[in-house]
DNA sequence: CCAAAAACATACCTATTAGTATGTTTGTTT
DNA sequence: AAACAAACATACTAATAGGTATGTTTTTGG
């Protein structure tokens, strides 16, 4: 039962130190001997742990990645409290919180779909689940607005989560290209116009 | 004279193969040698005209990505012709219009922004530059309409503009993922809505 | 406590990478 | 036509890639 428990600590351990190189680097660029050198063990232990780079990916994204998103936009959507200033506080606070690293590096999730999301269909699904887990709950708190009648019911709720999404995820690789945030103010300045026409 | 002619030929030709090859399986997975397998030309040749796969890289970015944004985003928003129109037709149309192949491989700008948008600085500025095109455009046919009472005012045309190009550029990574046009429709009627909220 | 298996380490293999050194061929200039 | 440079080819290098073979150490179950 130890044996169980290490084995645990040490995939997590690989998982976590390949996350972050592959959200500052690349995941192309990073190689297992880059991963193992941060985690002070040797190919031999990943090799016994995983059997491909690739099944190290699908593990980093659907652990890793899919709980960042998670815990920082989908999770706080399914909070109690008025449906339109949820949603609202949501896309513009998470932008303000991140990091000039986080600035920088963009969006885990988004970096992934554009560098390795066209060659594996693995990797796609594995994303798309990401994905479709937040068009769920944004589609489920919209129909909330609705009933609840901050939200104006002529919209499919929907097209509104996709392009919300499709957005935010846009404004996170731009963002990348700059050093300041004017890009960003002004997806603010956006997303608030465009959340005025759904409000009711 | 020939020679220069000759020169400039091989170097379009280069560029060319290094664009499709970019696109297809990603900037950091193509190689010299692959580019030149592409042209039947040598790998001589290459370092002949570039001194390296970086030059090459900002020529691509700088020459083949930038004149397809400007072909497919930018020329239509100068024609004449009601602004608002204009602009929900070059966003919806353009989507329309991509071959199988573009929707599974998403934008060839967006592509580079996320696998190559956080290393170098010489990259970041290509890129931005075909951006800031893109947005000066929008901004000022954004501008026109106002003008000409077929948007209105009290916008600022910059959010919208980033907003617009967020969406998009967005959208087009995650298509990606899927094996339908689903999450596009979904975009054009979350878009439609978003131009109703900025129409006069 | 001892055999088996899991956890990890070391050394290697083949393929590929960006880039260089050194050619040969083709075009230009005088 | 000869001298020269540009255009291109061939053969290489050192580094790095993913992955394997074969160990040694640690844990576990009887």
């Amino acid at each position: 039962m130890q044996q169980e428990l290490k084995s645990e600590i040490t995939k997590q351990l690989i998982i976590d130190k390949a996350f972050n190189l592959f959200y500052q680097n690349g995941f192309k660029t990073t190689s297992i001997d880059k991963i193992m050198k941060e985690t002070t063990l040797s190919k031999g232990a990943f090799y016994h742990h995983y059997k491909s780079k690739k099944e190290l990916g699908l593990e980093v994204i659907s652990l890793k990645v899919e709980k960042r998103v998670v815990k920082g936009m989908i999770a706080p959507l399914k909070e109690p409290g008025n449906a339109y200033q949820i949603i609202k506080d949501v896309f513009t606070n998470r932008l303000k919180e991140f990091s000039t690293n986080e600035k920088q590096q963009g969006c885990p999730m988004n970096n992934l779909i554009n560098e390795i999301g066209n060659n594996e269909r693995a990797y796609q699904n594995a994303l798309k689940n990401i994905i479709e887990l937040w068009k769920t709950a944004l589609v489920q708190i919209l129909e909330r607005g609705k009933q609840e009648h901050s939200i104006k019911e002529g919209v499919s709720s929907q097209a509104v989560a996709t392009y919300l999404i499709s957005a935010f995820e846009g404004i996170r690789g731009i963002r990348k290209l700059y050093t300041n945030d004017t890009v960003l103010d002004e997806y603010i300045s956006g997303l608030t116009f465009y959340l005025n026409q759904i409000k009711k």
